[in-house]
RNA sequence: GUGGGCGUAGCUCAGCUGGUAGAGCACCCGGUUGUGGUCCGGGAUGUCGCGGGUUCAAGCCCCGUCGCUCACCCCA
């Protein structure tokens, strides 16, 4: 009896050829990050299930219902890592980055898991990029972090997105406005649930999708209008040095983010081609979490970007049958031999040719010269060889360029130099 | 957790008021001796998600179940 395994619900996986993209991706945005100086932090993909229920906040659904937890052997709680903030900040404690200098720049990226109903842009297992800057409450780092994000999304092709942007403010400032909002929400008429999700953190509730409940928040007062002098004055700095670098942006003071740690700055990437899971990256500046979490009273700002979602952002964007970056695999050279002795010499001359520099695949097995040559053709490569008994004696092959059907007589010895040459011509 | 849609070849799907399985793409081979992309010919591939029921007969009807998917809650 054999049995067909499947992946676990809701997941996702990526296969040639989007992989190719998948991994592009990541690539693409880790340059701006590097150019700013930031380096890679890998971490565990589990930790203490503590750091997320202090740190991403008890109130939150992500920590209330979304958790893989489960117990080790030594009766340990562990907790596949929902998001990736809090355990940089755990590790930055934990080793003392902070006491070099300010502010720690890292980066990192890789899987993350919650529990969710998985739906288009949803995954229980998803990716993401995201970087971290502690030490520095200085505006123009938020901007720089902000600024980091869009170059990677514009380096990927992408335009049909929006950058909103709101301040959360200091405690001061929303202490001052939750008293109001919550005496707003008290006046509203609320099924039970979305109250008590209320009282734990009323902006929750600006988030709501229903129209019943989005209506009657539409008078509710907003946070920025409650923000003091010093919050609205660093607000109005990074807004100006965003102007200075040209983004643009919308600011959205109805947002909210989902983790319980952010204060001031906070921002969301929208994308307009995707369904209900919008929001291609996001972040914000997270005053407290540090000390929260054991460590020095520092401040930090950071983002996370969901890989996969901005792999469905840019196939929206995508004309139809256009390829999306890095989707073709990259062959410089498909090399067929014909015959045993011109085989154990094509195996040699391939490996030599890698070792070179070059991407170089060879066909296996035995198949007639035509479909060696349509596999070479579906390879994708730029250039072919035919090396048979003919080629053997004369030590010359013929190099044929496969978007035009070009052949040119090529010495064996001279073969790399010849390709190296061509190549840098297409 | 709640609600809608869908489950037929590797992929996208067709299958009329039930009569016992198809197309396109992809794949492999060939169109006379060692050269791809077009064209032509040939070929392999399905327990029609699974279980039960109705019927002479079910991919089509009924019940259950599992899975996928979209949306709500929530969120990258």
């Amino acid at each position: 009896m054999s049995q067909k395994f499947a992946a676990p619900k809701g997941v996702s996986e990526y296969l040639p050829p989007k992989s190719n993209v998948f991994d592009r991706i990541i690539q693409t945005l880790k340059v701006p990050a590097l150019a700013a100086g930031y380096e890679l932090i890998e971490l565990p993909i589990f930790e203490d299930t503590e750091l997320f229920t202090r740190g991403v906040g008890a109130s939150t659904d992500v920590v209330t219902k979304e958790m893989y937890t489960f117990e080790d052997r030594g009766g340990r709680s562990l907790t596949l890592r929902p998001e990736g903030t809090a355990g940089v900040i755990r590790a930055v404690i934990e080793h003392g980055l902070d006491r070099g200098s300010l502010p720690v720049k890292l980066f990192y990226q890789g899987p993350f898991f919650r529990a969710e109903r998985p739906q288009a842009g949803r995954y229980r297992q998803f990716y993401q990029f995201g970087i971290e800057a502690i030490g520095s409450n200085d505006p123009y780092l938020d901007a720089e972090v902000i600024s980091i994000a869009y170059q990677g999304y514009r380096k990927l092709g992408l335009k049909d997105f929006e950058l909103q942007i709101t301040s959360l403010g200091d405690s001061e400032s929303r202490a001052a406005h939750r008293k109001d909002l919550d005496a707003f929400i008290a006046g509203l008429n609320l099924d039970e649930e979305t109250r008590t999700r209320a009282l734990k953190n009323p902006l929750r509730l600006f988030d709501d999708k229903r129209e019943e409940i989005s209506s009657s928040m539409s008078k509710a007062p907003l946070l920025l209008d409650y923000l003091n002098s010093e919050s609205r004055e660093n607000f109005e700095a990074v807004k100006s040095a965003l102007d200075s670098l040209e983004i643009s942006y919308v600011v959205n003071p109805r947002m909210v983010r989902g983790l319980d740690y952010y204060t001031g700055t906070t921002f969301e990437f929208v994308h307009n081609g995707l369904g209900a899971q919008s929001g291609i990256g996001g972040g914000g500046r997270y005053d407290g979490l540090m000390e929260l979490l054991g460590g020095s009273k520092l401040s930090g700002i950071g983002f996370g970007l969901g890989i996969d979602r901005i792999l469905l952002a840019l196939e929206a964007e995508a004309q139809s049958g256009q390829l999306l970056p890095g989707e073709l695999k990259y062959i410089d050279l498909y090399v067929i031999a014909l015959g045993d002795e011109a085989r154990s010499k094509c195996f040699t001359l391939v490996d030599s040719l890698r070792k070179e520099g070059f991407v170089v695949e060879q066909n296996f097995g035995d198949r007639s010269l035509k479909g060696a040559m349509k596999a070479a053709d579906k390879s994708g490569a730029r250039f072919a060889i035919v090396l048979g008994d003919s080629e053997l004696q004369s030590g010359s092959v013929e190099l044929k360029q496969m978007s035009n059907g070009e052949q040119t007589s090529v010495r064996l010895t001279s073969l790399a130099k010849t390709l190296a040459e061509k190549s840098s011509g297409l």
